[in-house]
DNA sequence: CTGAAAGCGCTAACAT
DNA sequence: ATGTTAGCGCTTTCAG
C-alpha cells in the first residue's frame, strides 16, 4: 500500500502538505494540489483504513449480530443493510448469534473494542428466553449505540424498527374470515419468540372482533420433531379446518404441501396465508398468499437510524421505534 | 475505552510496562505483572483493534464477498466461514456482490485499504458471464490472498475450495439409472454458471456411460419468467419422463409440487434428486432426495486455507485446489 | 526489571 | 502556501 510519506518523498513536499492537498483544504495551492492529486491517482492511493480509525476515533463500521442467517428475512434485512452502509460510506462486520446468548454477548464484547461505531441486531431466541439484557446495556454504557430490529425488547432504551406483527397478522386472519372461513387454525414455530407471541395476539384479536363461533387452534411446532408430521396431524384431527394463518417463514408453504397429500383443495377447502417471502412462496402449488415484510427496508430504516444516532443527528435523551409497513402478496392460497 | 495509558498512569508506571506485562514478557517482575494484570481485569480493559492493526500491519480480519445471501448455499458458506474465523480470532467484513461485477470490484478496492488481511469469496454470475477477471489479480498484487469457493475459475492463481460438481451430479443420475428410470431430465436455472455446467455435464456423461437410450433432455429455466409453469410445460410435453436431476437450489422442490398437482405420484411415478439443502427438500411431501454439498465445511475449509496462506504456512508458489465430499441424501423423492 | 523513544499512517494545531 | 510537531493506542528496540 502507498502511504501518504510515499507520495510527499516523491514530490519532494511535507507529509502535511500532501494530506491537506488530498483533503481539499484551501491552504494548499492550485498548482501543488493538482501535482499531488495527479500522483495520488496514478499511484491509486487510498488512506489507510486503520490509521483513519485511530486518529479519528471512529471506525465507519457498523457490528450487525443476525440470529440465523439461513431464515430468509434475517438474510433479506442483512441485504438491506449491507446497501444502505455501503451507500453511506459504513462497511458491516457481520456476526451470526446462531440463536445463543453466550455468541451474542461473545460478538458485542469483541467488537466493542474499537471494531465499530454501532450495532444493528436482532435479540437471539436464547436472549429472549432466559430474559437477559444486561449486554445491551453495557455496550451503550460504552457510548456504543445499538438499534434493535425485528426482535426488539420492551424495557431497552435503544433505536427499534419493527413491523406491526400484530396488526399484520389481524388483518390477515380477517381476511380469511371475510372470506366466510369458519375454522382458522394458526400455526407457529416461533412461538417462543416475541414476535411469535404477537402474531398469535393478532390471529386471537381478529377472531374476537369478528362474529367467529369456533375456538382458538394453535399449532406450536415442536422444532426437534418432523414439521409435516406435526401439520398432517392437525390437519387429520381437525378436517373442518379451511383456513390456515402460519406465524413463520415455512409453516404456510409446508401447510399447502401437505394439505393437498391429503387431498385437501387449496384454495376451495382451505385458505392458507403465511408469513413467507417470495421465494418460499413459490414452493408450493398454487403459490402461498404471504405477508410482506419489507426485510430489506428494515435493514436500510436501521442503518439510517444508526448513522443519525452516530452523527448526533437524534436527541439523545430520545428513541424512536419506527414501524414498517406490512401488505398482504396474493398469491393463490387464499 | 481504558487504555494502556491509562492504566499505567494509574499504576504509576510506564506504558512500556503494562505492555509487556499483559503481553507476559519475561522482562517484568512477578510483582508487578500482578498489579497491572489485576487492575487491567478490573477495567475490563482490551487492546484497541485499530492501533493493533496499524501498529502490526495486519487487521485479523478477512473479507468475505458472497454473490446473493438469499442462496442458502451461501448463507450456510458464510455461517461456516463465521464460525471457523471466530475461533480463529478473525473477524469478518461482509460484502455482497449481488451478482454484480461492479459491486465486486467496488468491495475489493474498498477493503484493500488495510481494512482486511485477504479475502473468500465466490466469483460473481456477472463475472463469469463477461470472462473479466483483472480486479482479483490486482489485489492478490497488492499482496492481499484471495481464496475462492464455489464458483471458481480456472486460470486465477489461487487457494480454491469446491465440490465435485459433475461427479456429484453424475452419480445422482446413475441411481437414477440403477433404478431404471428410462427418461430422466435435467433442469437447471443456474445454466449460465460455470458450476452449472459442470453439473449438465455430469448428467450427460452419466446417461452416456450407462446403457440408456434416450437423448438428453434439459429444461434451462428462464429467470424472467414463471418457473412453476416452465416445469409444468416440461412435464406435460414429455409424459413419459419419471426421472430428474435439478441443478439448483429449489427446481428440485418445485418440481415436485407442480408433478404432483398434475397427478403424477412421487416417487412412483417420478423420481427427483435435487442440489437443495434440507429445509427446501422439506418443502415438498414427499421431501426432495438431495445432493448434500456440506457448504459449512467449504466456509470452514476457506477459513483455514486463508489464515494459513496469511501465516506464511503455505508454499508461495503453489495454490491448492480443496475438493469437499459430497453425499446424496435419501429424502423419499427418489 | 523498568522506562524512554520511535514509529505504524494519518490529521490538525501551530509555526514559518 | 508550506512545514513542523504532536498525538491517536499500541509494540518494540534500546538505555538505564
Amino acid at each position: 500500500m502507498i502511504t501518504l510519506k510515499d507520495l510527499a518523498q516523491k514530490l519532494g513536499v511535507s507529509v502535511s502538505t500532501v494530506s491537506k492537498a488530498l483533503n481539499d483544504s484551501s491552504e494548499i495551492s492550485e498548482g501543488t494540489a493538482q501535482r499531488i492529486k495527479a500522483l495520488a491517482k496514478y499511484y491509486n492511493y487510498q488512506p489507510n483504513r486503520m490509521a483513519l480509525s485511530l486518529k479519528k476515533n471512529q471506525t465507519k463500521t457498523i457490528g450487525v449480530i443476525i440470529p440465523n442467517i439461513l431464515n430468509r428475512f434475517f438474510a433479506k434485512v442483512l441485504f438491506g443493510i449491507q446497501e444502505e452502509a455501503t451507500k453511506l460510506g459504513y462497511n458491516i462486520i457481520v456476526c451470526l448469534s446462531n440463536e445463543s446468548i453466550e455468541k451474542e454477548k461473545e460478538s458485542l464484547q469483541l467488537l466493542s473494542n474499537g471494531s465499530v461505531d454501532g450495532f444493528i441486531l436482532a435479540i437471539s431466541e436464547e436472549t429472549q428466553l432466559v430474559s437477559e439484557f444486561d449486554h445491551f446495556q453495557e455496550t451503550q454504557k460504552k457510548d456504543i449505540p445499538i438499534v434493535m430490529f425485528d426482535r426488539v425488547q420492551e424495557n431497552i432504551e435503544c433505536d427499534k424498527v419493527i413491523i406491526d406483527d400484530q396488526e399484520a397478522t389481524l388483518k390477515a386472519t380477517k381476511a380469511l374470515i371475510d372470506k366466510h372461513r369458519k375454522k382458522i387454525a394458526f400455526i407457529s414455530n416461533i412461538d417462543n419468540l416475541n414476535v411469535g407471541k404477537l402474531r398469535e395476539t393478532g390471529y386471537r384479536k381478529a377472531l374476537q372482533l369478528s362474529n367467529y363461533t369456533e375456538a382458538p387452534l394453535i399449532l406450536k411446532i415442536d422444532g426437534n420433531k418432523d414439521a409435516q408430521v406435526q401439520i398432517k396431524g392437525l390437519l387429520k384431527d381437525n378436517s373442518s379446518i379451511d383456513g390456515i394463518i402460519a406465524a413463520d417463514n415455512v409453516s404456510g408453504t409446508m401447510a399447502i404441501n401437505v394439505a393437498i397429500q391429503l387431498g385437501i383443495k387449496i384454495p376451495d377447502h382451505l385458505s392458507v396465508i403465511g408469513f413467507a417471502d417470495q421465494a418460499i412462496s413459490n414452493l408450493s402449488v398454487p403459490k402461498l398468499t404471504s405477508i410482506n415484510q419489507n426485510a430489506e427496508e428494515i435493514g436500510k430504516t436501521s442503518v439510517n437510524l444508526l448513522v443519525n444516532r452516530l452523527k448526533n443527528k437524534l436527541d439523545p435523551d430520545h428513541f424512536s421505534t419506527n414501524i414498517i409497513a406490512t401488505q398482504i402478496i396474493n398469491n393463490g392460497s387464499d
